[in-house]
DNA sequence: CGGTAAATCGAAAACGTTTTCGATTTTGTT
DNA sequence: AACAAAATCGAAAACGTTTTCGATTTACCG
């Protein structure tokens, strides 16, 4: 049983391809007549225009791509959320890649899309891509890019973000206010930009107060996996004995930390008080609670899919339009593990 | 700069659009000097065959369609990393879709799917689905689909599933082994079918053990958050407090429960054992440590997507094939909030 | 050199839709 | 009744590919 065709719905009611299409598209030069048989058998039959034609013909699939590092993972999760939802409403369908942090399968992965002619792409660039000429490519096809969350500021595209440098910097300036005096730095790899715009509010807020910046406080994590959170916590205390604060990237980390502290008997937030970074669902209901930088994942998401939504409306229509960089706003949320 | 067709460099090179794709499809009525032209001039044009145009053609697109109830939770994320990881292999990309466990929605996203014309689906079912048709029509009309954990006996498919019953059974004898008495169960939903059975596993096991059931330790909870853990751990505690064991449906509610228990004074597992579900990453990191029955969420992912593969590609060459389903093992993972 | 077999090529149809533009019919007006 | 205007319709091209099948060219052999 084939699926059912305009050219069916024409010959059984004795008329033309033409006006089939174009009283189920609603022309004016249909009569209402013609129009309400073919919109019953259309009905009855249960017509569903078949979309390769449709997409051949209109050239546009309402499809878009996406591509994060990493689909197991609370924060991405969400924003894939946002994307999905937003993208349901204006009937965008989305396919969904993940790089694994690797640059050779982002490129990989870009190509799949490319070649799939999806409308556009929603992309949070890996931790391994130092390098963008993958992302320019599509940008230089006229194929509409925002990135978010990991962006690269040199590519000339819409952009999400939130102000990690900032973020950082009341996290940081959080644990100044109370009492910490050596504060430590657990930090995500070298290349992303947000690992470095983090680092920097930590160091920003250390001067501005007074504190003298240490680089033996800052770690370089790699996966930043609960794993290296007890890894690297366990290696401070052994490096130095006396850090009573850390500000660390990433929640997951910050709870592989927490729980090697718990067992060592260090005290939270008292011995040591720690803010992290995400608001990871988790983070509220470790024990101690722990204090983290509320990142609107949803709402990212959303607000990315409705740039990249507005920019293939605009090409469409040949209308001029300008790369925008949106900012969302974040919150440090104050919980057990920095209240003392 | 509009894409290159095959008419462009058939063009360029003088000869016809039909050998250009012949000798880019390595047929071999095409001769070896051609195919070489044809390649590099296809190379460094860097063609990509018009993706709208392949599915007219051949009416297959490459991708699957996958729905499930929520995107944010993980172990629904762990079975989208499976079958993405799966689907790359094959050179599939996939949809998702989320039903957010109802029934309205879930038909829609299925609508969805068929107007796109999916080559297959993949679906775990919503808690508030208890009718079948909108899944039955796909099948009618020849489109394979495969259900993932959240399955519907009724239907007449390939699905992955574990045996809950079994598990269930197995997490609850764990309890009456370690010596519990009066073991209460935080079930699921009424409709979908893990949720009974984990039930009747558990009931099971009590009958069978000379332990009486008694109804009223039996909870129903709406939406498995942790929130409804902590609920119904404080009502269980008005209720009968008197009971010294749990098996409880889902981690997330479980970890729920832990904290109310843990502020309440409650000891884990010496007054209360407690065994959950799913294995969830965070259920590792609690204190105590959540013993659980690990759920194998990658693996169901790529199961499933192999099984909808076969169809794909068995229906592709009008070969017969059979409706499988697939039974994944699961474990008992013991841990400190069961181990008295 | 003639003939056949093999190798190589291309015209054309098809997939199902959208849209332009010209043709036909109906309506309205005098 | 005649004519213009408005309403309604349909032929045809186009989107880019795949594949069948017939046509042409080349190679081979006696």
């Amino acid at each position: 049983m084939k699926p059912v065709t305009l050219k069916q719905i024409a010959e059984t009611l004795g008329i033309s391809v033409t006006t089939v299409s174009k009283a189920l598209k609603d022309y004016p030069d249909v009569s209402k007549k013609t129009k309400k048989l073919v919109r019953e058998l259309a009905d009855t039959l249960n017509y569903k225009p078949n979309a390769f034609a449709v997409n051949l013909r209109t050239s546009e699939s309402k499809t878009i791509g996406l591509v994060i590092p990493e689909v197991v993972h609370h924060f991405f999760s969400s924003v894939v959320k946002g994307i999905i939802s937003q993208a349901e409403k204006k009937g965008y369908l989305v396919i969904i890649l993940q790089s694994s942090e690797s640059y050779e399968l982002e490129k990989k992965q870009i190509d799949l899309l490319m070649s799939q002619r999806v409308d556009g792409i929603l992309i949070s660039i890996a931790n391994g891509t130092a390098n963008f000429n993958h992302i320019n490519d599509v940008i230089a096809q006229d194929k509409p890019v925002v990135m978010f969350d990991k962006i690269a500021k040199i590519v000339n595209c819409s952009k999400v973000i939130i102000d990690d440098r900032k973020a950082a910097y009341i996290a940081t300036k959080h644990l100044i206010d109370k009492g910490c005096k050596k504060i430590a730095h657990f930090r995500g790899p070298l290349l992303p930009q947000n690992s470095i715009d983090r680092f920097l509010g930590y160091k920003n807020a250390l001067e501005e107060h007074g504190l003298v910046y240490n680089p033996s406080l800052v770690y370089i994590l790699e996966d930043m996996s609960f794993d290296e959170g007890v890894f690297f916590a366990e290696k401070l205390l052994k490096d130095h004995n006396d850090v009573d604060g850390i500000f660390i990237n990433t929640d997951l980390v910050a709870i592989g930390a927490i729980n090697a502290f718990n067992k060592k008997g260090i005290k939270i937030p008292e011995d040591i008080a720690i803010v992290g970074f995400s608001n990871w669902f988790m983070s509220s209901v470790i024990s101690p609670t722990l204090s983290t930088i509320d990142q609107p994942g949803y709402n990212m998401g959303k607000t990315a899919f409705k740039l990249l939504y507005k920019e293939i409306k605009q090409r469409k229509k040949n209308k001029p339009f300008e790369y925008k960089t949106v900012e969302l706003p974040t919150d440090l949320v104050v919980r057990e593990s920095s209240n003392k």
